[in-house]
DNA sequence: CATGAATGAGGTTTCATTCAT
DNA sequence: GATGAATGAAACCTCATTCAT
């Protein structure tokens, strides 16, 4: 779970700040390129001018560099969604928000876009504990609950399906922006305002 | 592209039919079990009783086979969605039919469904050519032009984005049954005739 | 236990025996001129113009392929003495032929010696299998039981604190001939006839 | 060269004596417990309660850690030595008290006779300057020359292969003694004084 | 043509050693 | 001076892929 002032590790040793951007930056240069399983970490330390012995000194593993760095970057959003909420009063207004948060950030983040809806198979990324994304979640679920207090969704789904729905929809949208249904000649990407708002 | 005999292959060799068929089973348990980098093609050549390189002799690569494979199964699904097109003049209905038909053949295979949304990274498979599924896409571009021409769709939108959207929607959907929003406590598995028709 | 065909191997692989071959000197040669720790697989991969995964296929570790070669070596000794013996009734003539055939191999051999009595650490070797060398020490006791029967040697010790003398001693002789005492100024290389007949 | 004030240092900085105690006994410890190169040099700073890189600022390596520490206790093995021989007019009894000396000293201090005959490879430490153990040495060959003056042992042999012989004897017995040629069923220890007084 | 041996790349792990604090 | 972080080298291990039979 990303954290306020850590930086995505499990509470164990963090990289100087320094180094640390170099290395989230080439995680997601190199990890946006390509397959997960053709990212290659000795590039990835090669690139952010760490000693690749030192990466697996703080990660463990590739998964483990690739979620970490996979985490802070969903936690600045979760961060800024958070901020962004503050003092909306109206519930629409709520939920628009929130999808154009995200599609904002994914839109200007476009290489951890490419990682989570392109080189990342679902499957690894669900075993890990970072998924679950907690905090983020929580919050929407929040307001979806809101939502259904106020009548302005359906009060008698879970949430928990609303929130699926939510991620969903997100998803298709999202990928489209990432080129994942880059058929030539048939899809062209849309700017997300034009798209949800 | 899948075609009504051949076998998913791009016109070269063909197995016996009893060794491809075991191939297919063996594809289709090894590679929705895990990760496409983590399943091992050696373990799916022992379980189909064939040596792996000779695998290599038809497929190529590891890619090649899992895209043929992928490519037979998928074709079968566009042949099942010609044959229920079939004598449907409704619109509404033939959408509703292309939707259910989906769900119901990746319901029905869901070693298939899981590898498609859950296993393989995007970017591996649209980087190979069985991706498009033109015929498919084609099927489906058609009912949709279709279904703007007659008004039950919104005419000014290009039939392209219409198509991204359903498959965009039905990935939302099919990821759910196969588990891809598996988020503890939160979702539940919905059938999919409660969820679309 | 090296045998007569094999290759020293646990009954596994055999590499060709042109490869064999260039492989065992490229072992003899690196492991003889430095520290066990410090030669490295590599160059003996390299220098034998194999793979270096091969021989971990093959050999399964570093140690695996040292005593691995080290076993068929002495293998060829225990054959030639066994070959040597034959037709010698007088038991100090086959006690001083044992004596001589070692000495003589390891002069000839000695890379193996350098080895052996130089930078293996003795518990390395001795944890594994190979360290016993059942059939040339078996060979051994036979003999010297021989020579207890016919009151040559004492017939009131155990035959094989015999053998551990006759083995301790080899060693000190042959660790001058390797240099092992080769404190500079006090040691000179002793030929072995001069030594022992 | 081990001196009777110092610590084993070639005039460098010394530790604390109680910080010294503790680290010779961890190396004495986990360096007799397994080979040079798998002893591990972090397990040994732990053990002896300093920071690994504290030790590598006195002695620079791990064999010079090793190495002093070896030298600081041969050193007290030929202190002992020249004290026992005070006052002892009998060739033969100096012979043997030599002999016995070191037995006996090796025997109450095994994990130096281990490291010293099982774990360190030769050539490592061959290498090293403590190797040659000049003090002792020139004592030995003292008592050698004086014994071959004496007429007690052969005056036609330099006194260097003598001192050669009687190295090597003793390594056979204390070899014995710390199990280096525990074949199972073979050898069984044997108390010094039963071997050779 | 089917096969298994061989290969090379790269993930993982462990350490001795060096560096910056 | 004492420390732990960082490094680099190399063992170890698994595979996709190629090669020779």
């Amino acid at each position: 779970m990303a954290n306020d002032d850590k930086s995505g590790l499990d509470g164990n040793k963090v990289f100087k700040p320094e180094i640390q951007k170099r290395l989230e930056a080439a995680v997601l240069e190199i990890f946006s390129e390509s397959d997960f399983h053709q990212a290659n970490i000795r590039t990835v330390a090669k690139k952010a001018g760490v000693s690749f012995s030192t990466i697996y000194g703080y990660y463990g593993s590739k998964e483990g560099l690739v979620f970490a760095v996979v985490d802070v970057w969903l936690g600045k959003l979760t961060d800024r969604i958070i901020d962004h909420l503050q003092g909306i009063e109206d519930l629409k207004e709520k939920l628009r928000k929130v999808f154009w948060l995200q599609l904002d950030y994914y839109e200007k983040n476009q290489s951890l876009a490419k990682i989570l809806f392109m080189t990342l198979p679902m499957k690894t990324w669900m075993a890990d504990k970072t998924f679950q994304q907690k905090k983020m979640m929580n919050l929407f679920l929040e307001v979806l609950r809101q939502g259904q207090k106020e009548g302005v969704l359906n009060p008698n789904v879970r949430a928990g399906v609303l929130l699926d729905f939510m991620m969903g929809f997100l998803n298709t949208i999202i990928s489209q922006l990432s080129g994942r249904l880059a058929r030539k000649g048939i899809t062209q990407p849309c700017r997300p305002t034009g798209l949800v708002l």
